[in-house]
RNA sequence: UCCCCGAUCGUCUAAUGGCAGGACAGCGGCCUUUGGAGCCGUGAAUCGUGGUUCGAAUCCACGUCGGGGAA
């Protein structure tokens, strides 16, 4: 029976509470910790993430294990470290991940120096990955995997991470928080959305923290790869690499966004065949392997949340880029998503993916283009 | 001012006298701690007015709009 102070990042939600739960049972000390993250002095309707009805959820489960509750205001932190660089990488052109960010400098850094003012041992939170031994893993449920968004946790941290319901599936997260007597929240929906935009509408962010005269929310032209014009869009800041919804129709096959040119407000349309590519390079490298991995290293990488990890082999890397050659064409390499790679269920680290190595035209195709 | 050519879902287009069909976009759902994608489902059109015909997107007349043409 493992023992020592926990502070716990909890949410309210299923995953946290469950995996204070958990803790508590085992005999560790637990402090629970609910972050303020972006409302307070701010005009903001109401927020799902730190609403009162969240705070009072994690507090609720706190006092029904017994434990003490602490709300943290990291609000400014997360303002600088999470959404300006939200709204810096979309009128770039670019697409972030914030909810990576928020692990790697709200969750995993910020919140660990509270642990510390709190003189904790470990730092828990519900996500779906284990951390063994200093080494972090992807959850033993592959469906809920998440950790292709840890990749950015600092090594001193994994040591002293405690991941309890990374080991079991999230049916089984449920079972075990009605076996405790967790009612109040045994039965809440999945988190959706990214937590600082509950309605889904990113837009509305960028133009609160730029103004309505960004460039990225400004009209501009949808074209083809060789330049034709096609139409005009509402701003590029509402489209990725990849994504069809939005674009013109009228074409034999579905079209999809394969680049962003923000110097021009461009959004460059192509078929699905344009989206593949043979190799990628990230930068922002950070590594939680104890031996990062060399050039001529072969190993699985994911490109995108749910994507498969397929095999690739590294061409070049220095302290912050890599370069990457893939066994088989991804589709929709994008900017600003991470890149994560895997020894096995191992996380070796990850980066933030700078650009994708189109597949060259001919190694692309036994395409189809039905229709006859 | 005359002569040609053209006009079908939001878009691109099938149907040449016999139930207006498809693709893309849209909308809804599933999936999902980013954004996407994917899968399932769904609404949507014959430029107008007359005429011929058992029956018109289709043939005829006039009109409207668009493109082209030596008055």
């Amino acid at each position: 029976m493992a023992g020592g102070r926990v502070l716990v990042a909890m949410s309210g939600g299923v995953d946290s509470s469950v995996a204070a739960a958990l803790l508590h049972a085992e005999g560790y000390e637990v402090i629970g910790a609910t972050m303020k993250l972006f409302c307070g002095g701010e005009d903001l309707p109401d927020r799902p993430c730190c609403s009162l009805d969240s705070v009072n959820d994690a507090r609720r489960v706190c006092q029904q294990l017994g434990v003490p509750h602490y709300v943290l205001n990291l609000e400014s932190a997360f303002g600088r470290d999470v959404v300006a660089d939200f709204v810096s990488e979309y009128s770039l052109g670019r697409t972030p991940i914030p909810c990576v960010r928020c692990n790697t400098f709200t969750k995993f850094r910020d919140l660990v120096r509270k642990a510390d003012a709190l003189e904790c041992d470990w730092i828990a939170t519900g996500h779906y990955a284990r951390a063994i031994d200093g080494e972090l893993y992807r959850g033993r449920d592959h469906q809920k995997d998440q950790s292709y968004f840890l990749w950015g946790i600092d090594r001193a941290v994994v040591q002293r991470l405690l991941l309890p319901v990374g080991h079991q599936t999230k049916a089984e997260t449920r079972a075990v928080a009605h076996r405790l007597g967790l009612e109040v929240i045994a039965e809440k929906l999945e988190s959706q959305d990214i937590c600082f935009v509950p309605d889904g509408d990113h837009v509305a962010i960028i133009r609160r923290e730029l103004g309505v005269d960004a460039p990225a929310l400004q009209r501009g032209p949808f074209v083809l790869e060789d330049g034709t014009p096609i139409g005009e869009h509402d701003g590029y800041a509402r489209f990725t690499i990849g994504q069809r919804k939005g674009v013109p129709g009228g074409f034999v096959a579905p079209m999809f966004v394969i680049a962003i040119q923000p110097e021009r407000r461009a959004v460059v349309l192509g078929p699905r065949e344009a989206l593949l590519g043979r190799g990628l390079i990230a930068r922002g490298m950070s590594w939680i392997a104890a031996e990062p991995p060399g050039v001529g290293a072969r190993m699985e990488v994911r490109h995108r949340h749910r994507a498969a990890p397929v095999p690739a082999e590294i061409v070049r890397v220095d302290a912050d880029e890599i370069e990457l050659a893939l066994d088989a064409p991804l589709s929709a390499i994008t900017p600003g998503q991470s890149l994560v790679l895997y020894d096995g269920e191992r996380v070796l680290g990850g980066g933030i993916i700078e650009s994708g190595l189109r597949a060259s035209a001919r190694a692309a195709l036994p395409i189809l283009v039905q229709l006859a």
